[in-house]
DNA sequence: GATTGATTTGAACGCATGTTCAGTTAAGGC
DNA sequence: GCCTTAACTGAACATGCGTTCAAATCAATC
């Protein structure tokens, strides 16, 4: 067993990951050679392979992970509450956990059409997963009336929407700060759920 | 000049945008080939380059296309009136115009970094286009008094980024009309903006 | 029925693809 | 200072890519 310390396996391996996660999210993950990938890490092709079994299990690792911490995330940082209050966590807690990603969101939501059957169900799965927190948000703040929703399970999916759409825009040092941006969304979600 | 009625050029070229409409909204620009593009025609590879100089003009054309087409579609179907009309039509509008079209939808919106960056720049300034239409009914019903939006660039981003949520998921036949959708979203969207 | 020219074929071009694997390198344990 | 073994190289595999083009096909015109 040697080479246990300073092995290149603890570096290649995250090396590998980071570098497949930018060229998925800048070119899309069909268009990206393992060749690419290589070249990025400072490897061969062949190289990939001692970390991987292939291209399709590297894309589905990096969705289920990110998928993963995402509801880890969640979980961790939601404080219990009334149902409008749980709803701004909500709006603030997504906003800023996708802003701070976007190339791992950007994978998670482009590249669902390049997994393989099982692999699509699954991240699926943890999907619905996260749209269902929300949802479940709405359903009490219905229930006593402090929100006016005629259906919850549409309601849940504009919101995430809406929220995702930040992703497609913001960037760090533009005319609107993170803050701002979560005021303006939290301003819009809560008026279009009162009443 | 033979050929002049019946000739298959009439026939080949449209069909050669369906079939790499469809193949490019499921499988993505970079995943499709030429020859699974004839295939689909029912012809050979070589026989696609009588109808576009390349790949690259293909996918640019079924984009352009449709953005041209989606503005002439709105500015036609558009009654003046209030601010408040005005985003009730343009919600309708938005919902069932692109519902009426998933694919060159979804491909306007996933293939955008696979374009040139010449080509880029045209869809993108017409896609801004489309939004100024709605920015402005925002700041006209702002300035009346009818709306209370404190930033009418995001209002318009988030509403645009809401209604294109329905793409996503709804499907004919489905659990709701797309009566029942527009109106669960126009609620949403009139709230979000009141007050 | 010969002519014309639009339309398509089918093969070829050079190059890239994901993946495999025998061989090389080098770092830790003894 | 040998030995083990993780880590990597570099070449090879079969297959597919976008694109070109001479040759074949075929429908309308004369």
């Amino acid at each position: 067993m040697a080479r246990t310390q300073g092995s290149h396996s603890d570096i290649t391996g995250p090396r590998l990951r980071d570098a497949a996660r930018s060229l998925f999210a800048r070119f899309g993950y069909a268009a990206v050679s393992m060749r690419q990938i290589a070249a990025e890490v400072g490897v061969q092709a062949g190289a990939l392979y001692n970390y991987i079994p292939d291209k399709q299990s590297l894309l589905y690792d990096l969705m289920k992970t990110h998928m993963d911490e995402l509801l880890v995330a969640y979980d961790t940082a939601m404080q219990p509450g009334a149902p409008v209050d749980r709803l701004e966590q909500f709006v603030s807690f997504h906003i800023r956990y996708h802003a701070a990603r976007p190339e791992a969101v950007f994978i998670a939501y482009m590249e669902l059409r390049n997994l393989t059957k099982d692999n699509f169900d699954q991240i699926e799965a943890l999907r619905r997963s996260y749209e269902a927190r929300l949802e479940n948000i709405l359903t009490a703040g219905t229930q006593n009336g402090s929100f006016q929703i005629p259906d919850t399970r549409i309601a849940a999916m504009a919101v995430i929407a809406m929220l995702n759409g930040v992703n497609t825009w913001f960037r760090d040092g533009g005319r609107l700060s993170m803050s701002d941006v979560e005021a303006l969304h939290w301003d819009m979600v809560r008026k279009s759920v009162l009443r």
